[in-house]
DNA sequence: CCTTGACCCTCCAGTGACTGGAAGGCTTAT
DNA sequence: ATAAGCCTTCCAGTCACTGGAGGGTCAAGG
């Protein structure tokens, strides 16, 4: 299978299969002619990478959870671990971003926005807090 | 004033100051002996920049709330509309994030973390969902 | 047989917002 | 005189791609 149809089939755009083979993350044979040819074997490893990547994790832990995937004898704590810490950061990201709503909204509702230059988002970043 | 010194009064670390001043958020005047001398009024920039950031807004954002800031005649409004759409952004980043969590910390839990190889969290990225 | 269009290839550069480090100059105190 | 601790510039690296240039290959239609 052509690098193509592999993109169709994993939801991956063409160029960031290249760059998970040039980080070798898979491995994909190659044809007389010099094209990428895919197994099925390759074909499931990289929708399995389009998932753990929309779930966030790094490729560094992709890379990781692939690993432990082909490996038949890996402890579940293992994978669990990976995935545990991720969601620790996952959990600090919402709730870094959740501070900024509150203080954003906070500040978008106290602006009148309306013609005059009088803003108490300005006067707030202007403010030391 | 020396970089150091409005290193330590802005929070912001020396380089990220040079990077500013790099890409015309600040432009501070230069000593006898080729150091950057900062006024106040530089200072004043460089910690509103801080608080920006702190909120999340992008550099571009940032140096349009500038802009805006330096401009006494300004609406509000075009303010608003700035921090509106940047609160747009930080509640979909929530939203994309708190999906993540919720998948991720079913698979969490639903996996054993113990010695055996079992383990739903890579079944899951296995499966095409 | 030739052309067209849709593939495929590699390589290089850019993104955002810094951050680290090398190599060197200046200042202040001992 | 020298050492520590500033400051300077410039270059490279981060993360995970993405865009584009320049060129080779393949299948279908005329």
């Amino acid at each position: 299978m052509n690098i193509g149809d592999v993109a169709a089939r994993s939801g991956l755009p063409p160029k960031t299969i290249r760059y998970y083979e040039e980080i070798g993350l898979v491995t994909p044979a190659r044809g007389a002619n010099g094209y990428r040819t895919f197994r099925d074997a390759d074909v499931h490893k990289l929708a399995f990478l389009g998932r753990a990547r929309a779930l966030g994790f790094s490729i560094e832990d992709c890379r990781a959870l692939l690993h432990l995937w082909e490996d038949q004898s890996r402890a579940s704590a293992e994978v669990k671990e990976i995935a545990q810490h991720h969601l620790g950061e996952i959990e600090r990201k919402i709730a870094g971003l959740q501070e900024m709503r509150a203080t954003l909204s906070d500040l978008v509702r106290s602006c009148a926005g309306d013609d005059r230059p009088d803003c108490p988002i300005l006067e707030s970043l202007a403010q030391p807090k």
